[in-house]
DNA sequence: AGGAAAATACTGTATTACAAATCAGCCCGA
DNA sequence: TCGGGCTGATTTGTAATACAGTATTTTCCT
């Protein structure tokens, strides 16, 4: 079939309209349909896109659930202004990331990744059960033995879900899409650095070990620093801001 | 027309699939259907809801975009487990306080807003531009003048909101929908404190005035009392943690 | 009894038709 | 000439029907 040839790369699951989705998602997450604007009418964008009026249309009622489009009888199908997407749905993550590593934006994901993860990490240093403990060190373990970057990111985006999990907080969980976006979009950026990917292994080392211990403090810190010194080699230029002014790192022995 | 009825009094628009979502969502959030059971199947749900097969696969698209359904040929659509849903969706929030306003869910909803508002507040004494500093002047003029509890909960989302606004970070937006399920669920457990909602108000006072001063730090302490104020007043009884090691708070003069 | 093939019961997709909403332009009146 | 209401056209909203795809279940042959 030549449909999909239309459709594009990224699309989840077989389904026609999850394809139309996920084209209509980077289409738009991309700045080719600005917001503010309406884009073409569903009798043209269902010839353009070579599918019946009822996919697209389940297509369109997916990205106006995720805040990106707003549809009104004789008005058309109008973008949303940015502001207004779920910038934390992970679909809406993802295509930001990849449509436009821009740098403002890496910026604004390691400055949320600095505000939640301490945070997260003192959390989980209090509240792990064992098993918990045990996913994150296994994670450490996957990270340590990757031999690709591409495995490296994954037992990575791992251990920071495993530590989230570990705090008991059920609405941190969703953020766990955000850090494997902020990974995602460092892996298109730093391809060059792939030989020195294994330089975070001790950081991590140290909050896994910080977490074991239920040193709520030593957590909090090392993540904190594991993050700087992430922060430090995505962005190497001086932000504007100064790095977070979290209290924790600045009364250390 | 007796379709509404049949629906419930949730509904965004007047559009019959946004109806059916919330009907949807909020039995679903409500426990209605339990994770991992097949709901009925589309021509059931259909004179169930008295609704075509198209506005109901519209729903249920968007539903399943939020992360609550997953449909597949010849199984049927059933819910997927509560730790996959998209917990910060604005809507999946609104459901999960309007039907469960469960203690836990309500401590989990603190302990975020404790996590993230401090540090939202320092990072805006430090980026406010003086328009963003009136925004939230007058959010907290409006709670002062406040005469019904209704009005003081809404200037009060507005205050935090522009908070975030403030900013800078646009990711932070969306967690506005967070603190406005709060407050909402709060209105509901506390309609007897209706008398001294006014207690607050200097707390948000402080926090309006260090970012004035753009003193960051003064404004995270500010932020963090507020909180700590809040939850003690939501939750009287201590919880099994103590409030989370923000150090902000622990090295004050 | 075992395995392959067909029936089955769902969702996925397409097509058609009509209803509802709203904007543009026109007409009419003051 | 200006203003207000009416009409028509265009676009999305909803319904109904048909058929394709898929995975289970049943059946039937070996």
């Amino acid at each position: 079939m030549s449909k999909v040839t239309h459709i594009g790369a990224t699309y989840r699951g077989p389904s026609l309209h999850g394809q139309v989705v996920h084209e209509l998602g980077a289409r738009i997450a991309g700045g080719n349909y600005a917001p503010g604007t309406v884009l073409p009418s569903e009798e043209d964008l269902c010839v353009q896109l070579h599918v019946s009026r009822t996919a697209l249309r389940e297509a369109i009622k997916v990205l106006a659930a995720k805040g990106l489009l707003e549809s009104r009888p004789r008005i058309g199908t109008r973008v949303r202004p940015i502001a207004e997407w779920n910038q934390l749905d992970p679909d809406v993550l993802a295509w930001r990331c990849r449509t436009l590593p821009d740098e403002r934006f890496i910026e604004q994901l390691a400055e949320m990744r600095e505000i939640i993860e301490p945070a997260a990490a003192q959390l989980a240093a209090r509240h792990r059960s064992d098993e918990q403990l045990a996913e994150i060190q296994d994670a450490l373990a996957r990270m340590g033995a990757a031999r690709s970057i591409e495995g490296w990111v994954e037992a990575d985006v791992d251990f920071h879900r495993a530590i989230l999990s570990a705090t008991g907080n059920a609405l941190l969980m969703p953020l766990a899409a955000l850090i494997g976006s902020t990974l995602e979009s460092l892996l298109v950026l730093t391809a060059r650095h792939a030989q020195d990917f294994r330089i975070a292994l001790p950081d991590h080392a140290r909050v896994s070990e910080a977490i074991r211990m239920r040193d709520t403090l030593a957590a909090g810190q090392a993540m904190a620093r594991l993050l700087a010194d992430s922060r430090r080699r995505l962005l190497p230029h001086q932000p504007a801001t100064e790095p977070p002014t979290r209290a924790t790192r600045r009364h250390r022995g």
